[in-house]
DNA sequence: AATAAATTAGGTCGGTCGACCTAGATTAAT
DNA sequence: ATTAATCTAGGTCGACCGACCTAATTTATT
């Protein structure tokens, strides 16, 4: 589907927008980065829209993969693995410059509706994870609207996160023991 | 500080934000839109960076002004209290467009220092009005590392809410209740 | 009335942008 | 070897942008 020139092209135009941002974006400044004309660019990508839906489905697909494929070491009880899960993924948010990504994706997505499907498809994805890894912790018969609740409770809590992280006044690791402690409460 | 001429601008400034983005933001449809000159514009406002600043913390400081004043009816119980105040906040994000705003506004802060520290104002702000109010809720000797346990929760879910709430399969009562129940759990 | 400050109007400047076009080069398929 | 598809280079176009400038008018202060 896309071939090696697409993923540099894509590749330049993601450094540009974690350094730069939506504004900061144009097709002159991709090419340069990606050292071809700017008619090369065009060749590849008609549009700047088409471009920038590229790139963050790409994105998103990249990111929820790598959720997917998250495994954590085993834990003596649950709390601990839940807690573990919740750790690993605000690290994640922490660590990498993802989130200054996110936080073009979200505004993007309210005006380009390529990427608010690829963004709805992707919490489509987490949703479905964060429950799967949820009902591996709940008791046996643990109803479906209780697994909903628990994660309706920890899906905007994460994406919430990468916002407020800084105005916290609790470490991530004490916050993540904190909200796997109320979550496992819920579940039983 | 300023006349009611500046605020008509940003008034104008806003409503073009909301609708384009801040991609979509310039002087001169400002002008246009506040039915004035460009230059007269730029009398009140001499860059676009000022006139963005300007706009975004006006309205930080009158949403953070907004929740000061919210006062809830009288709960029976505490755990009711909480719930209703959940509730509100997130009824407050879903109905105005305020949603949009604040995506355009965690996206702009990352590359505007004026708007950063807003932002940070803001969430500051936040998190001390949900700490008084939980303390209203929790009993006497709580301490106060569990009170900032339970508002770091609960801000990064409220600012998550907003990116999330389509995804999330359960109604935004019945996720106040739950929300309220497990928060009030952690207090005691 | 004089004067300073605030406000308005109209216009120009250099610069960047996305889209588009043509033509040449390379590669793959037949 | 011919042909078609893919890829590259260089350039042009109209549109929009922010910043800047000058001059006229209105308003407030003294």
């Amino acid at each position: 589907m896309m071939g090696p020139k697409g993923k540099h092209i894509l590749s330049c135009a993601m450094n540009i927008l974690k350094a730069s941002g939506d504004q900061g974006l144009s097709m002159r400044k991709v090419a340069e980065a990606a050292d071809m004309r700017l008619s090369n660019v065009q060749y590849y990508f008609k549009t700047k829209e088409l471009l920038l839906a590229a790139l963050l489905e790409g994105f998103l697909l990249e990111y929820a993969e790598s959720m997917q494929v998250l495994t954590l070491p085993e834990q003596p009880s649950p709390e601990k693995k839940l807690s573990h899960l919740i750790l690993h993924i605000l690290k994640d948010i922490e660590k990498s410059d993802c989130a200054v990504v996110f936080k073009e994706i979200w505004a993007i997505s309210e005006r380009n509706s390529a990427v608010k499907k690829a963004v709805d498809e992707y919490y489509g994805q987490f949703h479905t994870m964060l429950s799967d890894e949820l009902k591996k912790i709940a008791p046996e018969g643990c109803k479906k609207t209780t697994l909903n609740n628990a994660v309706a409770i920890l899906l905007p809590f994460i994406e919430g996160y990468c916002i407020t992280s800084s105005n916290l006044k609790v470490s991530a690791s004490e916050l993540s023991e904190q909200l796997a402690l109320v979550l496992y409460k819920l579940l039983f």
